[in-house]
DNA sequence: GACTAATCGAGACGGTACGTCCCGTCTTCTT
DNA sequence: AAGAAGACGGGACGTACCGTCTCGATTAGTC
């Protein structure tokens, strides 16, 4: 009998694509729901219907569960732009990054690996690693086509840039302070106007 | 002159100071060494050599004994200052700042109880109704008075600017960036400056 | 006004006879009451109205509180009687011991003691040296002088005569089972009556 | 043929027959070395190279451990004679029982549940379901037969039969008295022999 | 009539055990 | 080989009492 049934059964020696997310969605959803205190690999297995092994199995830990699936909805909803070059591209992305950070489930994700990394120098290291890294050298990339293209002249370097953006941002997020839509303007005028001097 | 004995063991039915230097300093020296996954409250007791229920007697949580000790280190080597009214003061202060959050371990006390606030809402609440709240207010006053005496005129609101300056400090902390000097003078000189309107 | 208030007040240097009483009966209720497990030191003070110290500097443990109270009801209520001399004294003196270890509560002190002395070698040696070795030479004596006085003639020594008519009695207690008055007069009979041989 | 191995560490999902053992017997011997008071479940653990919550699983308290203890060794120590029917036999049970309650670990183990059925009811209904109540009925069955025989005609019930010659036994055993063979002896002959109406 | 001394209620202290939750590892049986 | 299930040794949680201690107050007997 070949016909292999699609629902719900394991498929021999290979990974199991609906355990795979039906971890990925348990971690997001009790995340947002109960907090990441709450968010235990037990409590994934038990809402994933998935045994504790099968998660220790193929993550190390509950944070790369969660890099996993912030770096699968990242580029989904909040792709850094690859052809931008004007200077409203670029207020657009963090125009969309203050939107993504305080009001997408995903953006909850990216803020709670941001604390563990704080906690832990594992969680640190990965999320540079698989994260922040390749993420910020899409965006000094956008940026220096900006400035090739004579769009912007900024007086800081370009890390510098994002993260006077970004900073006021996420940091706002982390305080539990909105991030009125002006703020975002008002910072990108200030730090991307050529310098007065 | 009965000259009380300071060094007493115990002082009855009122709180031994003894015991709540040795938790303070104990959290805090856990904190720096070990990171705050490991500062337990039977960490903390055991390394004060306090019993687990003198500490439950007199705090909440852990999150609390860190609040402590965040807030009295804060005020002895990162006081708000209280007269300051010059752009250089203000420069000053968030230099201080800068060195405070990347150098000082009372700088990684608050970085801990910034990214567990994002984990809790109670360590959230408390954090900002004990420190950050009292914190910016008294920040908000600094550049008011500056602003008053005809030394700023930013184009951004007393909180924003704050945000804009302290946001992109933080967010490099938590990342684990360093911040170069240059860096906060030049959020600083961004910021602070009138806008060219 | 030398009229002393009588009523709750330190009397000096001297011990606070208020304070004893108080702890007696909040041992003894709280033991009816609540059961052994909960009668501790600190469940007394508090329903006595005492501090925890004034406890521990007149009684070692919980357990002599109790063995106070049980030697000052036994007397009043269980005494063994000092003159009795007739078979029919020494079945009314045993069916009153089995009424008083099945319903009177200063009975389930004494069933409690007992069973602590086995968990505990300082409750049965205080135990022993307060209470049943004393009680048990009154009960030596009541039989000698029914013995002496021709009313019985039993063939086991005083002490297995008082251990087969008790020992059931007890047993029954601590298992719970009642104790029909039918049986204490028949292992009087069977005790007490002259061996056929 | 397989042959599956026996010595294996964790059995899955199954329980673990080792783990078991090593709780009964570190119980065990707690008991007889320190006494009741010393008996936690801490110390079991510590001793039986168990984790707390293997315990917790398994058992709802120390009691029942203790209870599971007592009905395997009684089972190979003191069997009830199935097939007895004499006085003899009769006779020869209740001196097992002398020794077994005076000198057999596991008789520490009785009267320490005993004991502590008198501080806490669900010890007392747990020991009377899995214990006491069981064992009395074999006990019936035992003296039955042997009244059918002809063998003996007790004045008494059977069960007060049993609590008449038990009892004393076990109130010498719990107030820390000898119980000398000749008691156990006297005992049956006051109990078992016709009365003289 | 102040002083001394012991007792009292109160409760903080260092400590042990409680019973629960979750960790990350393991073993079994099923698919 | 991968999966669901769940037992295992371990460690921390927050609570209840232990027995000791120090406090400030009250009250007797002594000088």
């Amino acid at each position: 009998m070949p016909a292999p049934n699609p629902r719900r059964t394991h498929s021999g020696n290979r990974r199991d694509e609906q355990a795979r997310l039906a971890v990925l969605h348990a971690a997001d959803d009790l995340l947002v729901e109960h907090g990441f205190n709450a968010l235990t690999v037990e409590a994934i297995a038990r809402r994933a219907g998935v045994a504790k092994q099968t998660i220790y199995r193929w993550w190390p830990s509950k944070v790369e569960v969660l890099l996993d699936t912030l770096i699968e909805d990242t580029a989904k909803r909040l792709p850094v732009p690859a052809q931008a070059a004007t200077a409203t591209d670029i207020r657009g992305y963090f125009r969309g990054f203050a939107r993504f950070v305080t009001r997408d489930p995903a953006g909850q994700v990216l803020l709670a690996l941001i604390a563990e990394a704080q906690h832990d120098p594992g969680t640190a290291k990965s999320l540079h690693a698989r994260y922040l890294g390749p993420r910020r050298k899409q965006e000094r990339d956008m940026l220096a086509r900006a400035v090739e293209a004579g769009e912007i002249s900024p007086s800081l370097g370009p890390d510098a840039v994002v993260d006077a953006i970004a900073g006021p941002v996420v940091y706002r997020a982390l305080t539990g302070s909105s991030v009125p839509r002006g703020l975002v303007d008002a910072l990108v005028d200030d730090v991307l106007r050529p310098s007065p001097g």
